[in-house]
DNA sequence: GCCCAGGTGGGTA
DNA sequence: TACCCACATGGG
């Protein structure tokens, strides 16, 4: 079996096995998907819903608002989310370049071409190839495949990278392997795969739905 | 009390 | 370029 074909099979039993979060249908503007996005960076699910749950309580989470509030509520709002003075900085930094520079909405930077869309994007503050990613294949609907640390150590056990992979590399693997109507569910299902099964110190391979599908699982099986 | 969750950017060699 | 560390809270 090739590695496509594993890939699709992989991705099929994912499918079987998960359902995806229900923030995945919640319309939320491509500003607002930015602004969780950022809080969400080295933050748990549950603690970055609250924060920007705390944030939209307060004003409608737009770059003009957040550009009028101080920095001080950002940071009372994200507080939960650790990380906090830096991101309400970094949020505050972003709504103004968004307002200055790109007259309040990004639109205008996800229809150019894809790659020079991430350029732009990569060049804001707080904003990394995740950050840039996610935004670009959720609100943009281009095809990229953002790679979080979940994503990262599921693609080197399952050999699709070595171990010495950098995100370049990851991204550009696993676009190869999926198709790109496919990028956003496998990036949502390889990251709940990660969380539940995949985990860093403690694999479960032998709950695992895929571990006939990866040579870890399979070596685990096998020594058990 | 300790370890885990889980990206970006600034600094150093 | 490649690492190392700061950023900070909440839950098990």
């Amino acid at each position: 079996m090739d590695e496509k074909e594993r890939a699709r099979k992989i991705l099929s039993v994912l499918r079987e096995n998960f359902t995806l979060p229900r923030w995945v249908s919640s319309n939320r503007t491509p500003f607002e998907t930015l602004v969780v996005t950022v809080i969400s960076q080295n933050t748990s699910d549950r603690n970055t819903a609250r924060a920007f749950e705390n944030l939209s309580k307060r004003f409608m989470v737009t770059p003009e608002n957040l550009l009028n509030v101080s920095v001080e509520e950002i940071e009372d709002a994200l507080r939960v989310a650790g990380l906090y003075r830096n991101k309400a900085r970094i949020l505050k930094k972003l709504a103004e370049i968004v307002v200055e520079k790109f007259g309040g909405s990004l639109e205008s930077i996800f229809r150019l071409p894809l790659e020079e869309a991430r350029k732009i994007l990569l060049a804001l503050p707080g904003v990394g190839p995740k950050t840039a990613d996610v935004l670009l294949l959720f609100c943009a609907k281009k095809p990229t495949f953002p790679i979080d640390t979940h994503i990262n150590r599921v693609s080197k056990r399952l050999g699709f990278v070595d171990g010495k992979a950098g995100y370049e590399e990851i991204r550009q693997k696993l676009q190869k392997l999926f198709d790109a109507k496919d990028y956003f569910s496998a990036h949502i299902l390889l990251i709940l795969l990660g969380r539940r099964f995949c985990k860093a110190r403690q694999p479960l391979c032998h709950e695992c739905p895929i571990n006939a599908l990866c040579p870890m699982g399979e070596e685990r099986l096998k020594n058990a």
